[in-house]
RNA sequence: GGCGGCAUAGCCAAGUGGCUAAGGCGGAGGACUGCAAAUCCUCUAUUCCCCAGUUCGAAUCUGGGUGCCGCCUCCA
């Protein structure tokens, strides 16, 4: 079946072809490790996730590059900027180096426990500041770039399309600067490549410029170009990313290798919290671990993400994850049915043709939502068969809920003060007691005991004790 | 100041010219129950921010208005 994906070059949909099928290069713009994660980050990467799985259930060889940005970033492009890692060590009182292990290990651990898969290749910048160097030499051989007294600068006069991926008039953009312009650099827009280190900053390497670390942008052309051996045929990342970052990108790629490497470019829009923006200011920026603090399941927040396009921006609230949350739970109840083929209602369609416009809507620029709701078509209204059963599955090789791994909770033993307790309530339900034997029920529900009466007898459960 | 996006039920949201406007959450009613819970069933937008227009036909296209959001800061 033939694939669709949103090239944010043309702003259209356009047929994927890899350039060497079965071979998929793909390259997402990874984290800078100074600090957690936040749900804004995440959903990034759900979305490069997704975009994987959608790659590999059309049978393709996805080669997956993700880059660790643990080099400091400047805030501004001014003198005075600060640099992130440096930040983040001072308030940690450690190494920039420790402190970019320490986040690069939490970041992993969030995402795994969104089931995002690891990258094929997730390269540290550090570990790349050779290839980065012969990068920026390369550029200044060939008259792409110019020193002056603070590093090493791009010179956008030098590329004619600088502007086109996020359609920006450079002029007008200048009319509104907000950032204050380094009068050494040839035209405002010119970007850093490599950077001369004061003294005193404590990430440094030897480079044919004096000391130096280097600029952003840069990592990713040059691990990028390294680990996907000169084609991306997808490139991720934010939509804050189009106008500056990729921009630059496709820019010094340019002036490395002449031509244009990136094929499809696609980005994510970004989650919103309560319609408004993330912001400290406002006390709204979460991770992973505030939500499971609330007692939420990473897959709820994966749930909710799924339930809107990529491409969207998506409002979180609290009410909303409650919901993704309880229907996260229903969807794993209902597909215990198939799993377990307990007798269901008749259906119209066939599997076939669910999995058929399943796959079409993943198809089509990954419309993910449009899956889950023939997904919900087929967990409420069908015979859970054996054929139903194996289609979920694949199903969730795309969603990635973990429907494999969904069970029925082992039968427990039952403590003996709870199960005495039970049986005291059956004595007091003979009885038509009913006050003590609901004074029972709830007394068992405060411990986290739900009773469930059936014809068959009294089934019980574990649940979440109450105001948790 | 410049650029761009969005507006669909209480909430989260699909759908972008033509079947009865997906799906989930919530809510209502029913079955079950001693009563509940859990579960299951049914219902839940004559209408897609407003006003004009194009068209045989528009939530979907065009123009105007209103509201919200984002970017132009090394923030995904």
């Amino acid at each position: 079946m033939e694939l669709y994906f949103f090239n944010t070059k043309t702003r259209k949909k356009e047929l994927f072809q890899p350039q060497q099928p079965p071979r998929v290069g793909l390259y997402v713009c990874g984290p800078t490790v100074y600090d957690y994660a936040h749900i804004g980050n995440l959903r990034a990467y759900v979305f490069s996730d997704i975009l994987r799985r959608v790659l590999e259930y059309n049978n393709f060889q996805v080669h997956q590059v993700m880059n660790i940005t643990d080099v400091g970033h400047l805030v501004s492009d001014a003198d005075e900027g600060e640099d992130k890692m440096l930040v983040g060590a001072r308030r940690q009182k450690k190494s920039p180096f420790e402190i970019a292990d320490y986040f690069t290990e939490a970041f992993f651990n969030h995402t795994q426990r969104l089931n995002i898969k690891d990258p094929t290749i997730a390269c540290r910048a550090t570990d790349h500041i050779q290839e980065m160097i012969d990068f920026v030499q390369v550029l200044l051989d060939r008259g792409y770039a110019y020193e002056i007294s603070d590093g090493i600068y791009f010179d956008i006069s030098r590329f004619p399309h600088y502007g086109k991926l996020s359609r920006l008039n450079l002029e007008e953009q200048l009319e509104g600067a907000r950032v204050e312009v380094n009068p050494e650099k040839k035209h405002p827009a010119d970007f850093a490549l490599w950077r001369k280190a004061p003294a005193n900053h404590i990430m440094q390497w030897p480079s044919p410029w004096g000391m130096g670390y280097p600029g952003w942008h840069i990592e990713c052309s040059a691990m990028g170009l390294k680990y996907l051996e000169g084609f991306f045929d997808i490139h991720t990342g934010g939509v804050d990313h189009i106008p500056i970052h990729h921009e630059n990108e496709i820019a010094q790629n340019w002036g490395f290798t002449g031509k244009e490497v990136v094929r499809f470019w696609m980005h994510s829009e970004f989650l919103q919290v309560e319609g408004g923006k993330m912001a400290k200011s406002l006390g709204n920026i979460y991770t992973l671990e505030d939500l499971e603090e609330k007692g939420f399941d990473p897959l709820a927040f994966r749930y909710l993400l799924l339930n809107a396009h990529y491409r969207k921006k998506v409002n979180f609230t609290w009410e909303a994850l409650e919901g993704a949350q309880r229907a996260l739970e229903r969807l794993r109840e209902n597909f215990l049915r198939f799993k377990e083929a307990s007798p269901g209602r008749g259906n119209q369609k066939g599997p076939e043709q669910f999995r058929t416009e399943i796959e079409r809507a993943f198809n089509d620029d990954l419309n993910v939502p449009r899956a889950l709701a023939l997904t919900w078509d087929i967990l409420r209204g069908e015979d859970p068969t054996l054929e139903y059963y194996k289609l979920l599955l694949e199903v969730d090789r795309v969603l990635g809920l973990g429907l494999e791994q969904v069970e029925r909770p082992p039968v427990e033993e039952i403590p003996g003060e709870i199960k005495k307790l039970i049986e005291q309530r059956e004595e007091a339900r003979k009885k038509r007691n009913w006050e003590e034997a609901d004074a029972i029920r709830d007394h068992l529900e405060e411990q986290g005991i739900r009773l469930i009466d059936t014809p068959q007898g009294v089934r019980w459960e574990r649940i979440k004790k109450k105001g948790s």
